[in-house]
Order: structure tokens, then sequence, then C-alpha cells
DNA sequence: GGTCATTGTTAACGGTGTCAACATGAGGCA
DNA sequence: TGCCTCATGTTGACACCGTTAACAATGACC
């Protein structure tokens, strides 16, 4: 419905062979490139359809719906995510006291999550925006986040496990971690704070926001 | 695009002037009950003129842009949901110690946010939910939210005036509670939380959840 | 009571999702 | 080898959406 900026080069790879032979991934691909640039708005059937350079009826070969296909792009949105999160995570150095080490491994987590939220707004957005009331059926966020939500039990695990947190307090501990990093990157990525805050503003409100968090998991009271 | 459910009552008032009288007024209500029965992408203009019994392109005496009307219901959201905790706040009896008060002031606050987008999830989307990577003007949440920002600020100076809580820790500390109560409302609105977590799980992480906040904002180190 | 800006209306355009009917061609079976 | 079949892509059409231009009604002000 809104067709304003047409971004840049619709790319239309003019095929030479009739049947493409790879479709649904280039249109899977190609979505996600449009989402990374514009968030969800932006993955609009047709456009992906042009893009590849195939009719646009030929993307209910391999999505039954436009809905299915913005579904595959959240699902890669996700990975992507998730994968950033791991490397942050496996980057923090083993060396020292392993409470340290633990904590500063839930730390990274948190960064690599707020920070890959502000590097790929778009992708971020279409992994988690809902605009519309679902239905019976779940129609969210693919369940990928369930492998994210494990690995980050993990990480709280490996804290309990060095004494540095009570294990009276682990449980909920995740939903706990994940809801302050969650709302802190929506309300960063094109909300109030982006617009209330001054970037140096915003890295320190980051960095407290990360500390009374920790606080609140691994204080003695 | 999507022209699937028709929910219900059209609720076409053919009225008899031919001037409405209070057209923006009337297509923003309309428009606030699309919103809260289907989110988002419920708030379509010509639905709303059509409801209000009235050309399409009246509209646009009115409004810009479908995007202005959208706006407009972000508003009237936002202003819900302060009040809304307006409401939970002013409920915290204000007898026995003045920590205890302040502290179950911040948790009523926190309680009635959620509270408010599962009631209300088709406006709590609306209001906080980006579909598209916003351009350099800002056009996400109105900014209503700064008043909300502030009386959250409100409540975390009572919660120092009373010595609950070390006043070097203040700063930022809004940021840190919206973060995690905003996160969490939005893992649990069609998000995650909502599927994986029974109804009973939802509410004892909510719990752990606020407990573990307040625990990070009041806790001695 | 006449003038005119305000607030409606109709007609039309391009864009979008989606369906039905048709075209192509790759792979299996004779 | 040749044919048949079915998955895959195409064209054409429809309903709906946002938006604009041109026109009509009305109410307020002199």
């Amino acid at each position: 419905m809104r067709h304003d900026e047409q971004v840049s080069t619709p790319k239309t790879t003019p095929r030479t062979r009739y049947h493409h032979g790879d479709l649904r991934n280039a249109m899977t691909d190609s979505a996600v490139e449009l989402a990374r640039a514009g968030g969800p708005d932006a993955v609009v059937l047709r456009e992906v359809a042009r893009r590849v350079g195939v009719s646009a009826t030929a993307a209910y070969r391999h999505f039954s719906d436009a809905e299915a296909l913005l579904f595959e792009v959240k699902g890669h949105a996700l990975e992507l995510l998730a994968r950033s999160i791991g490397v942050a995570v496996a980057a923090v150095p083993p060396d020292g006291d392993p409470g340290d080490v633990a904590v500063a491994r839930l730390r990274a987590a948190a960064n690599a999550y707020i920070d890959f939220a502000v590097d790929n707004a778009g992708l971020f957005m279409t992994a988690f925006c809902l605009t519309k009331v679902p239905g019976q059926q779940f129609e969210g966020v693919p369940f990928t986040d369930a492998a994210a939500f494990q690995a980050l039990g993990g990480l709280l695990d490996a804290i309990v496990a060095t004494g540095r947190m009570p294990a009276e307090r682990r449980p909920g501990a995740e939903i706990a971690a994940w809801s302050v990093v969650h709302g802190y990157a929506l309300l960063l990525v094109g909300g109030p704070l982006e617009r209330h805050l001054s970037e140096q503003e915003q890295a320190r409100a980051r960095e407290r926001t990360l500390d009374l968090t920790i606080r609140g998991l691994i204080a003695a009271d």
C-alpha cells in the first residue's frame, strides 16, 4: 500500500532457464534483504518476485501466503541474531575467575543482542514486530527462539555453577534477563530512547541497565 | 492488502447532514476501536471512513496521511496506557512504611503496564510496533511517552527519598525499569512467552522478573 | 443575502495480494 | 528413444488499498 521509496537496484536478473531451480531460497534471501533495509513493511511479495526475476504468482508454488514468506524471513532474522550472540559469547576470554567469566559471557550476550538490534534494525523489527492480533494459531515468532532461550539458560546455569548466583534465584531468570535486553533494544530501535537520548547517553543508559539487571540476578539479599 | 476477516458490525451510521461536524474525532475513535480489536494492520483508512459513514477521501481533510491517522491512534493508546498505570499507582494504599509504599507503587505501575498489554494487545501493539525502518524524521511513538517517563522517574525518586535505594544508582534507573517491563510485555503479547508458558507459569515468571528487577534497583551492594 | 473557505463527494490511477487457467519442461516409464 | 505427467512458472483478472484531481454542498461572515 505504501509505495514511497523504491530504495535501490531492483536487481532484476532476467534468468535464461524457464525454471529457476532454487526459487524458494532465492525469494527468501531477497526478502531478507528487503527486511534488512526496510523492516517488515518492505517485504512485499511482488517486489521480491520482481527482484528474483519471476512473476508474482510464482511465489505461490513455494509459499502458501505472503505471510508465510514473512514468517520465513523472521526465522532467518532470529537465526542471524542467535549466531551473532553466539560469536560474541565465544569471544569472551575464558581466563581468570570462573565467576567473572560466566558473568562476562552473560554481559557479552546482552550487548550482542542490543548491538544486533541497532545494526540490523530492519531484521530485528521483522523478527519481533507483530502487526496484528494473532488468531488462535500462533503466528508470532518462530520457535527458533526456544534454542536461543536454552542457550541463555546455559549462561545462567554457568553463573550459578560458579556460586555467583544463588540457585534458588535461578528459575525464571532467563525471562527476566531476556525481558530487559529485549525491552531496551526495542525502546532503542526507532523508539523513545533513540530520540530522547544522545548517543553517549544511550551508551551510559545501556551500561547502567545491564549493571542493574546483573546486580538483581547475582546480588546477595 | 490483507482482506480476510471482516470482524464485525461495519456500523455505517448513514448520517443525515452533509457535514459530519466532528469527523476528525469520529475517525480517530473508530480507528482506535479497529486497533484495539486487530492491531495496527487493522487500521485501514477506507474501513475507518466506511464505519464513520463517509467517503474514503474525506479523511484527507483531517489527516495528511493514513500514517497520520495511525499516529493519532498511537497517541491515544499511549494515553490510555498512562491513565491505566496512573489509576493502579493511585490505588496503592499510602499506609505503613514509606519505603514499602514507594516500592509497592513502582510494582503496581509495572503490573499495570503488563496488564494493559495483555488486556489491550491490539492497542499495545499499535502503540509500539514499528513496521518500517524510520527515516530521518522520527515517526515512532509520539512524545506522550515523555510524560509517562517523568512519572516513572517520580516513582523512583520517591523510593530514593525513603532511603530504600542508593541515590547514586538513581540515574538511568527509569530506563532499566521501563526496559524490563516493556520487554516482558512484548515477549508476552503474541510473543514466545505466550506460547511456551502456561498461564500459571506466566504469572510466576512475571513475579520473579519484577522481583529481580526491584532487587537490582534497591539491593545494597 | 451574496461570497467563499471549509468540508464533503465522485472518478480515476497505480500498487498489492490472490486465484484460475494455461504454458513449460525435467524426469520417469514404455 | 519417445511420451506422459506433474512440479514449476506465466498471463490475466479481481478486489482491495492509499492517494490525487476535480467537483459539490454548506455554513459563517460581510
